[in-house]
DNA sequence: AAACAATATGGCACGCTGTGCCATATGACA
DNA sequence: TGTCATATGGCACAGCGTGCCATATTGTTT
């Protein structure tokens, strides 16, 4: 027995370990959510998460990073889906229209399945990112990094070379600034169903088309006067 | 003397108190970008900045809501003055362009100004914030705010209703977009000078064109298979 | 100049977050 | 059952941020 492995599989496994991580992680989640959502994020502390859950303060900090986390992490997997998601399109398919299946395709599994966070879990979990400077800045940030995992995806799908090409990056983050214009008109409207969100990135996408059309891009933008 | 308002003028005046505020204010953000250039963010606490000023820890937090705002005071002026700076631009100029030049007078005033943080302060600034994902986070949100702003000072300019347009919106957004991605390659190729930062927004707004005209947005983006 | 009002500062105590450390309990496997 | 790997609990501690009140400093009035 010289080897120093574990000898247990660690990872994947349908163990009781990791049942019973997997289920006080939920627990936790769900726990944390539900509070956030009565009492609001700052005036929930994570002593009276863990006492929900009835679990030490010192594990919740095994499980997440910090108390933001436990709020995102519902939205961080549909962004890891996501990725998977653009992943899996068939490889001819330009970047938009992967991007922008991709994300209909999330978006109807989020709707569909009552255990990740149904419609009404994910709109009120928007709602109360919105609502805290804090989450928000952290939801940002998870954004940004997500936002290079898929600027390297569609490189590689494309077949370029991420660090001398622009075009993914841009891509990636335009698309994004689109869908988070019209994930703020559908909050401030009510947020009533995931329909009305894939009408209004359509109807976003359309306006910016528009814009091109008369212009907006290379309009002006001639080499006069470069430095005001 | 039934007047209950103060006999003194609140703000804007050069008495001693504003001065000796902005004094203080000014030496808090120098000595705490010292200590975080040289100690790093996290490793330096408020307590080490208040002592190289000399001032209380209460009193840091009267002219700071926290430890990360002082460490994005100067950024933060300076995406104001970029709205402002909107603001100031002739009624005529096209939205794109309009930003666009008032980036570039921003820009050439932070390079000519030592006081508000010379060219050398701001890529070590920029450096810092991202190398600190706590930093990144709220850099975003900031970002963000000055985005609304920016697309109502657009929205005003354009005599539309910015609750109802998204056109404001979507120009500010990818615009910021493509500037951030201007910025990331600018960072991580050292950052030279503000020119070169220059030449790569103008390279990557270029690329984006390029992009439009092969057909970015709108091929593939005919209503087939509205959901996935 | 002197008294007074307005405000800025300092100091203290307190709760909350996040982490290192070690003892203990629990599941995995031969 | 015995042994190992790992998950958990329970401290202690440092740092952040805030409310509260006493004190000091500045500006105004008489």
């Amino acid at each position: 027995m010289e080897n120093g492995a574990p000898r247990t599989t660690p990872g994947s496994g349908t163990g009781l370990r990791e049942r019973k991580k997997e289920r006080t992680r939920e627990a936790l989640i769900d726990a944390a959510l539900e509070l956030f959502w009565r009492k609001g994020y700052d005036a929930t502390t994570i002593d009276e998460i863990v006492a929900a859950v009835d679990v030490s303060r010192r594990t919740f900090f095994r499980y997440f990073p910090g108390k933001e986390e436990v709020a995102l992490s519902r939205a961080n997997e549909a962004e890891r889906a996501l990725v998977g998601a653009v992943a899996d399109r068939p490889a001819g398919e330009p970047p938009v229209v992967a991007l922008r299946r991709a994300t209909a395709s999330v978006m109807a599994a989020i709707t569909a399945d009552p255990e990740l966070g149904s419609s009404e879990a994910y709109v009120r979990t928007r709602r109360l990112i919105e609502a805290n400077p804090t989450l928000m800045a952290a939801s940002l940030r998870h954004a940004l990094e997500t936002e290079r995992l898929m600027a390297a995806e569609i490189a590689r799908r494309e077949g370029v070379d991420p660090a001398r090409d622009l075009r993914p990056a841009l891509t990636v983050t335009c698309f994004n600034a689109v869908v988070r214009v019209a994930m703020e008109v559908w909050t401030d409207d009510g947020a009533v169903d995931a329909q009305g969100l894939e009408s209004l990135i359509d109807e976003a996408w359309a306006t910016m088309g528009g814009l091109v059309d008369q212009g907006w891009l290379s309009g002006g933008w001639e080499p006069d006067a470069p430095h005001g």
